[in-house]
DNA sequence: TTTTGTGCAAACTTTTTGCATGGTG
DNA sequence: CACCATGCAAAAAGTTTGCACAAAA
């Protein structure tokens, strides 16, 4: 939260308390992939709304930064969660086709693919996002009975 | 084209002319991550056109079956492509964060980090799907200037 | 002939935008 | 005080749905 004053202040950014407060609600949240909707919803629950344009604009604001993650899930409207420090610390998403709940799974083998990546296509790699589909332990049980 | 057939006969799915052109137009344009109106464009321009709900329809059923995959790059809209035999020959996608533009990379090197993710989470993997950000060799040269 | 699919238009959902007002630097 | 950000409502964009008609099995 000061690394944000620190990087608002040096683009000219003014720090309002809606900014602050969307991105207190990741804080509050994390590991929770909220939608636009979600962060409204508990700004609202917590007697702190704001503007639905003003949380869109929030989140794309914050995702320029890379303070925030975009993501898509597929269940039509984007998804964002805190960006931990992007070279360090990268976790992918374990998507049930089933019950479409999203679990994490550490993980940063692919750092050398990444530079193969580089390598082979003259393409300058900053970040990705790997997405596994299949079944969850839950939903496999329900479907062998 | 035949493995549709025979695939629609099994399911007691009808076999229509709307169908077979849709799945066409995606034989015709390989590696090109389609959205439903550039379907509905493609066959429009062809003088085959059909109603975009049908192409919609078309495209879920069509993904349902694992003929197609849909994915999302980010732009607001759903994207397709055929699926080739999901066990072999996977693709990646490069996605340039400064013009948009999608490129494909080749490789296979993530089924030992799928096996990985199903032991590690009992998380059944069925498939996955990597992106990579960054900025493709144009983007890169205009940048310098 | 029965059943499933299509086309059209309307509805719905998510996201974006214009503009007057308000708050930050 | 100048400028940027917010809120509201309207609009835009993508996708889904209801229903009458058409076509496949």
């Amino acid at each position: 939260m000061a690394q944000l004053k620190e990087m608002f202040r040096e683009r000219q950014y003014k720090l309002t308390s809606q900014r602050q407060i969307v991105l207190q609600a990741f804080l509050d949240h994390q590991g929770e992939h909220l939608s636009a909707e979600d962060v409204h919803n508990i700004l609202r629950d917590q007697s702190s709304e704001i503007g639905l344009a003003t949380v869109y604009r929030t989140l794309e604001l914050l995702s320029d930064l890379s303070v925030l993650q975009k993501m898509d899930f597929g269940d039509g409207r984007s998804r964002y969660e805190i960006n931990e420090d992007s070279t360090s610390h990268h976790h992918h998403h374990l998507i049930c086709l089933s019950c479409g709940k999203v679990r994490e799974f550490e993980d940063d083998l692919l750092d050398a693919l990444e530079s193969a990546v580089a390598r082979k296509s003259n393409f300058a790699v900053v970040d990705h996002q790997l997405k596994f589909y299949g079944y969850c332990q839950e939903c496999q049980k329900k479907s062998e009975t």
